[in-house]
DNA sequence: TCGCTAGTGTGAACACTGTTCTCGTCGATG
DNA sequence: CATCGACGAGAACAGTGTTCACACTAGCGA
């Protein structure tokens, strides 16, 4: 590697500082169609028209080729070594001409952390949903296991979005929907548990209920999971213990823990079977938000 | 921000990729004193002397005084941001003039890397020394929070070191050891704890004992954990229950996990009780640990 | 059907980066 | 005292993100 290569956003800030998050708007505006210009012509059949426009059609399309040539080379060279250039190369476009449809770089990596989000919750979901749904301990493990499958596949855009934040101040809304997907899942399979056991609480925990201090935390992760269900299948939200909510959320924590130890190296030397560990790990989680081999 | 600014290493790679680490043996040398140069002079005493020569005190130095100048800047701008020429501005000195110091920026980074490690020790050891021995349970809450608020008041320095691995293939020998030093020191309280409780066992793990497959790496960690204590206060191997490395293991992971759950702003919208919830993952994998109130 | 406009792509340019190289200078060492 | 190696400066190179003025052309309203 002969020449310099250039640095990213030149004021990359992660959240901390200020430890009670009251922020600014973010300063990275959307995630793919820049400028709003073509966004659904007035022509055709009057307001929204069905048929999008060709215009319309045409940038979309190049912004997922953009997109997808940005993606190969971020699993290439990482995130720090993205370079808009190269990717206009590898699509035979002027380097300049990128920015018809992202307003700058942070704007390209945004993107690809909301395609990071989606693919690794579409994986997950889709492993979830292959076991059958009475096997609750083997839906938990299964989606523990595609976690992990998704991010040896694809490191890079894994260190993407669970690495240090690089881009901008905060992600975009855009971001935050596929990014609750993972633990909207384990919580899934929480409160099926806590339903299927009829409402016994969790087992056995060794420390008391729930400290008073994160009752309404709690309370909060509750109704994040229970609205993500079915009204049907939502049972109402006072009767769920509050144990289960905070045993998701330590779950999730553990799960990308163990992960991201793994993936960034700070198991080397220490531990080799990572696979088995995370079963074991993803074992213990389960049976701390209740979730029991015989479902 | 008008110009571009570049981006590190050409080709960042993160651990993966090819799951079992047989790894290229770090591209990048060593930490601070680049070339050999002056790092003992044969002249004085005779062999290795005890004066250290004008020139390599002058020389050790201005290492350091490059790696506060970069320190300050990481902690304004990320690494992402960090320039090698801003660094020797604010030195007043060339651009290229750093480099008989430092080979490369990622050569700097790494030192970066490694002071981080031994400030994030430091921090957690002098906090753990402060409590009385006997207070297991405070101690490792100790090192709980020392982490945290470390992380909390210096970010990107923290990012750097447990967030996506950005300089090189892996980090030098000289990182390793600092890396470890946290994890030994929840290790050291559990084992105190083990040996105070007259070799009981963890109390009442809600899985099987320990999964055949990570009995290797149960030994592993625990050896590693023994081997870091003075040999009176060592007990025998074959005598701890392998559930306590694991535990250890686990505690060890779930506090980086939140740490940076927090920091890297996966608990936004989810946890505002930071530090209870800290608090309360510490209770509870202490006891997983064996590290009980009433010590 | 024709003009106009807005979206598109280009190439040059700017400010900046990491890194290398050459060339004086100067200090410690034989 | 002579010499050699470390040192610092400055220019240079390749590459970067981003902006801008300019052609062009597809698709719209008239």
């Amino acid at each position: 590697m002969a020449g310099g290569v250039a640095a990213g956003a030149g004021a990359a800030s992660c959240e901390a500082g200020r430890v009670t998050d009251a922020d600014a708007p973010a300063d990275v505006p959307a995630v793919a169609p820049a400028r709003a210009g073509a966004g659904a012509p007035p022509g055709r059949t009057g307001a929204t028209g069905v048929a999008e426009g060709v215009r319309a059609r045409a940038r979309r399309e190049l912004v997922g080729r953009i997109a997808d040539a940005a993606r190969d080379q971020l699993a290439e060279v990482g995130a720090a070594g993205l370079s808009v250039r190269a990717v206009t190369r590898s699509l035979g476009m002027a380097p300049s001409a990128v920015y018809r449809y992202f307003p700058n770089r942070d704007a390209l990596l945004t993107a690809l952390i909301t395609d990071a989000y989606v693919g690794l919750a579409d994986a997950a979901e889709a492993a979830e949903r292959a076991v059958p749904r009475a096997d609750l301990l083997g839906r938990w493990l299964a989606v523990h296991r595609a976690v992990r499958a998704w991010a040896l596949a694809h490191p890079h855009e894994y260190a993407l979005i669970y690495g240090s934040p690089v881009p901008g101040y905060r992600a975009p809304e855009d971001t935050t929907v596929p990014a609750a997907r993972v633990a909207l899942l384990l919580a899934g399979v929480a409160v099926d548990a806590w339903a299927a056991d009829g409402g016994a609480a969790v087992p056995d925990g060794p420390g008391a209920p729930v400290p008073a201090a994160l009752l309404a935390d709690a309370r909060t992760v509750l109704g994040l999971a229970l609205s993500s269900r079915p009204a049907d299948t939502r049972p109402p939200a006072e009767a769920v213990d509050l144990r289960v909510p905070l045993a998701v959320v330590d779950a999730w924590t553990e799960l990308f823990g163990c992960v991201s130890f793994e993936l960034f190296g700070h198991y080397r030397g220490v531990l080799a079977e990572r696979a088995a560990h995370l079963d074991d790990v993803a074992t213990r989680t389960a049976a701390a938000a209740g979730v029991r081999a015989r479902g």
